[in-house]
DNA sequence: GATGAATGAGCTTTCATTCAT
DNA sequence: GATGAATGAAAGCTCATTCAT
């Protein structure tokens, strides 16, 4: 068996684990008993229970922005670019819920540390928006009087709040692509040279 | 010393201790020694330390929720309500820096009591800015085709990664007034009709 | 108001709550909520908490101890004696039901203060049962050989036991006056002359 | 190390703690301290305090009502079989003091599960007694008029109060044996046909 | 005398972490 | 490497008692 095996089923039995109780309600026997090791076994692989959701945010998300990278490199108009990325960032509930329950909720704590790291991973996933916003000015697609540094955070933010609605209401209003083409619409219909 | 105080002393200081460690990481002591009283009398007017989080909760959302109200009645042109809320919202940071953090962080954790009664209050919140928007959407000022129910949620979200990131960020590159001019600039020029 | 009466009514709270909660999980405000005082004032009455069931032990078993000799006195036969004595503590149940189960339960903790002082008060109810033997033996009534020091204590045991019974069990086999006069034949048989 | 070690170590402290300080204010690391274990390593064990006390009770009745029974099959003689009942009730007292006082003490307050749990057990332990009486009867050698459900409960509770007595004062008047031949004495001539 | 808000010591229980096997 | 029994520090909460009013 391989090293990684063990470290990605505790990874993945925490991800379940931290998206059903919450960081600090679960147990690191919740996890151990998820991922089928023994307690001590997690301390193997990590250092403490803070370093789980640290070394999981770290390996998961980078995953999230490669593939993010990979999907958008199939287009080139900075319009549609914007839409990919939103409609990607939706999609993650899709496919990984409990994921992004964790990465919505568990990273907020006021904990410096996580926020730290938080931050420094998160700039490298937003940062692909306001790479897009530039070349959209670059290319006069997109008002040259917008602040990309702000822009990206604001198109996240919205992002982020439906999926937060997402989590939270089993039955949602609306649908991932309504949403997912409402905000593009206005977004976009704002930034866009007319 | 009317009733009042000690509740008042005790939501305070909760403020404080929960914006500095977290919910999880602030024992009862921290809150009683910040509002210089002895651990027990918090149990007089709190039932437990969630309750405290609650009523701090419900109690503070409250005031904003008036407040903005109260602001807002002054204005009647949507697009100038729209960015009136925005200036309140960003400026809350200001005035109430503990009390944000709190807002931003405890309050957003996976914990199903507090988001379940986080919901109903913050949904108050919000449906001052759809309010807005159906205004807007009324006075044909606004695309008819804008949901509100999905807008409210985009702008809000916006405006909330904004004041996440001052929080986090001692030294931010972007003064508040200027984020919310830009991010006003791009929604209402997706919202409005031109 | 005499003293006497916030005493008394402190008094027969207790008796309620002791019987209905035990000694350690009845607080002290459950006594004052019964009485229909404050708190602060049972501390005027009583030292603490222990010396609410020593005071109340002590006058409810003085009160007992009294009325039954006073009953004993309109006997003159030994054998007629004993079982008035029976007849009567069997029956402290129908009208002192809360007294005889704090007098139950509540004394057999083994606390040495608690139970030096039940020994004390004790001896002189139990010693009614030793004087009325030794009456009999010197009557020639009943055996000489019996030891009048045991058999009392085995005498108000058999008792002690059946009240125990109809304490725990809400619907007994037994009538009182059934086990009154199967414990009497007994040991009557046992110790009288034939 | 074998669990049963660990669990049994506890079992004998908790015994030798009630004992001492009644089961109130026995506090678990005190019973840690006589086990020589950590505090957490009793919840290992045991659900709770109540627990310990309740799989205490459970299991060592459960050794007495074993010895009991295989004592009295040597016996046939339903006179020899009581007066040995007798003898070995009384003797608990020598070979297990704290345990003795545990029963007596800490088993007979008002808590209603522990009153719950303990009739069921208990009730065995007192049958032991009515069977030998219903034996004594079928041969004809105690009276027929002798109800055996009351009469078990007098005898038990006679050499219960005994047991009180030794309990309490550590200088007592009687040894065991005199009180046991004149318990015996006194009920054996009340019951049987002379 | 009477009140009841305030106190703070005290205790059960949890659980991250360790380490002998 | 893997285990899981054992550890013990830590903290939420209770409640007998006090004392200013």
């Amino acid at each position: 068996m391989r090293v990684s095996d063990k470290h990605q089923k505790i990874t993945q039995a925490a991800i379940k684990v931290f998206a059903r109780k919450g960081f600090f309600n679960a147990r690191i026997s919740d996890i151990a008993k998820e991922a089928k090791v023994a307690d001590g076994t997690i301390y193997l692989y990590f250092n403490n229970k803070y370093d789980i959701l640290i070394s999981l945010f770290e390996e998961e998300i980078g995953k999230i922005i490669l593939k993010t990278k990979l999907l958008l490199e199939k287009e080139t108009h900075p319009v549609e670019m914007l839409m990919l990325f939103a409609k990607q960032h939706l999609n993650l509930l899709k496919e990984h819920r409990e994921l992004v329950v964790v990465l919505q909720m568990e990273l907020r704590q006021s904990n410096e540390f996580i926020q730290e790291y938080r931050n420094t991973k998160f700039v490298e996933y937003i940062d692909i928006v306001s790479e897009i916003i530039h070349k959209g000015q670059d290319e006069g697609v997109f008002r040259a009087e917008i602040m990309p540094g702000i822009i990206k955070r604001a198109y996240f933010g919205a992002l982020d709040e439906m999926t937060r609605l997402w989590i939270l209401s089993p039955q949602p209003h609306y649908t991932l692509d309504e949403a997912a083409v409402q905000i593009c619409d206005v977004f976009l219909n704002g930034i866009v040279i007319k």
